[in-house]
DNA sequence: CCAAAAGTGTTCTGACTACACCCATGC
DNA sequence: GCATGGGTGTAGTCAGAACACTTTTGG
C-alpha cells in the first residue's frame, strides 16, 4: 500500500484566498498543477510529512495545520491512499523555493489551472472547512502578521467568506469575542487617520 | 505501509450512548476490547471497507457513515495507518454477531472496559464530533426507527448530550427546523395519552 | 480642500432560555 | 383515582443584522 500526504496551503494575498500550487516538472501530469505532496519517508508520521512539506515549500512551520481527510483513488496518482492536510500561511513570511523543476506559485483560489489527480476536489473540501473555521475557532491569527490593523483582519475575512462585511459589526464582534486585544500602539499609512495595531490573545487554535 | 480501518459504531440504549466493541480472541491484546476493523482487501476502497466492517458487525448498512479520522502509529497495533470511520445506528435494527471467537457488545460510553491500541483516543474524538453533529445536521436520523414520538427523539438527544433538554424548547426546535413531520398516525403505550408519531423529512444527512 | 481609510451607536428582529400546568389513558 | 407520559404558551434576554456620518491625515 501506497501513502503520499499533500498540504493545502491557503494565503491571502491583494484581498483574495490563494493556495499554492506546484507545476508538475515529471510524469504523471507534467506540466499540470497539483498541490505540493509526496510519499511517506521510511519511519515518518503522517503529520510530520505535512509538516515537512509545509517547511519544504514555504519556509514557515510554526502556523495552523490541520488533518483535512483522507482520500483514496484519487485520479491517477500513483499513492493508493492520500492523506490531506490544510494550513493557513502569512504570505509576508513565506518565501517560495526558486525551483526550476518544480515551480511553486500562489494561485487565486477563484481562478485555478487544470490541476492533477482530482485536486480539485481536496481543494473544495479545504475551502469549506476554512470558511467553516473561521466563523467559530481563531485560525485567522495564521493569515495574519503579530501585530494588524481591525481592517487587515476584516480584509482576510472577507477574502475568504467572497462577501463584504458590515464593519462595525465585525469589531463588535472579534472584540467581543476576545480573540484579539489592542497593542496601543497605533500606525500610519500613507494619507490617512492612523490606525491602532492588534494583536491575538492566543496563537494556538482555539474553539469560540 | 500496512492501513486498516475501523468504525466507531454508536447507538443509543436504555438512554445511554453505546459503541460496538469486539473483545479480541487473538495476540496482540487478546483478551481486551477493541473497535471493530482490519485491513483493506485488495482493490476495495476505505470507504467501501468501512461499509463492509459495519455490515459484518451489525447487518445494517443504509445508515450514516462517515470518515472521522486519520491516525498513525496507534499503540502496538499492526496497521500503520487507521483509517477511522464513525456510524450511527438504531439499535433495534442490528442483529450481533454470536461469534464465540471475536464477541462483539454493546458498551455504554461512560462505562468502558480497557481498550486495546489506543481506541480511546478514537472513541473520544467519535463522541466529540457526534456532539457537534448533533447540533447542526440531521444525523439524529440514523439513530432512530422510522416512526417515532418526540419524546424518544429528545431522549437520544439527551443521551448523547448528557443532560436534560427543556421539553417545549426541543420540540419548538427541531420543528421549527423542519427535520421532522407529523406523520398524522399515533401510538399508545401501556397507560398513557396516545403519541404523535413523527418522521424525518430527509434520511439523508443535511446540514442545517 | 480633497481623497482615503479609521472610527463610532442605535434599532430591530429572531433565536434561545427558563419555567408550570392540564390532558388522555390503563390499571 | 392515580400514576404515567403527552402536550402546550409566554416573557425575558442576547446576539446578529442593518444602517451613515465624522475624523484624521498627506498630498
Amino acid at each position: 500500500m501506497n501513502i503520499a500526504v499533500v498540504v493545502v496551503i491557503f494565503t491571502v494575498r491583494n484581498g483574495q484566498l490563494n493556495v499554492l500550487l506546484i507545476e508538475r516538472a515529471a510524469e504523471p501530469c507534467r506540466g499540470e498543477w497539483a498541490l505540493p505532496g509526496g510519499a511517506l519517508r521510511d519511519g515518518e508520521s503522517i503529520h510530520g510529512a505535512a509538516v515537512r512539506k509545509l517547511a519544504d515549500e514555504t519556509g514557515v512551520s510554526d502556523v495552523f495545520l490541520e488533518q483535512l481527510y483522507t482520500f483514496d483513488r484519487l485520479g491517477a496518482g500513483r499513492a493508493d491512499i492520500v492523506v490531506a492536510y490544510f494550513a493557513l500561511v502569512d504570505v509576508e513570511r513565506t518565501r517560495l523555493r526558486e525551483d526550476l523543476e518544480w515551480r511553486p506559485a500562489w494561485h487565486p483560489i477563484r481562478n485555478l489551472p487544470p490541476l492533477a489527480f482530482e485536486n480539485e476536489r481536496i481543494l473544495a473540501l479545504a475551502e469549506q472547512r476554512l470558511r467553516n473555521k473561521l466563523e467559530y475557532t481563531n485560525v485567522v491569527y495564521s493569515l495574519l502578521p503579530e501585530r494588524f490593523t481591525l481592517t487587515e483582519m476584516q480584509g482576510v475575512y472577507e477574502a475568504i467568506l467572497g462577501e463584504p462585511i458590515d464593519k462595525r459589526n465585525f469589531r463588535r464582534r472579534v472584540v467581543g469575542l476576545g480573540i484579539i486585544r489592542e497593542t496601543g500602539q497605533t500606525r500610519k499609512r500613507g494619507a490617512h487617520r492612523p490606525a491602532m495595531l492588534y494583536e491575538f490573545t492566543s496563537r494556538e487554535p482555539v474553539t469560540l
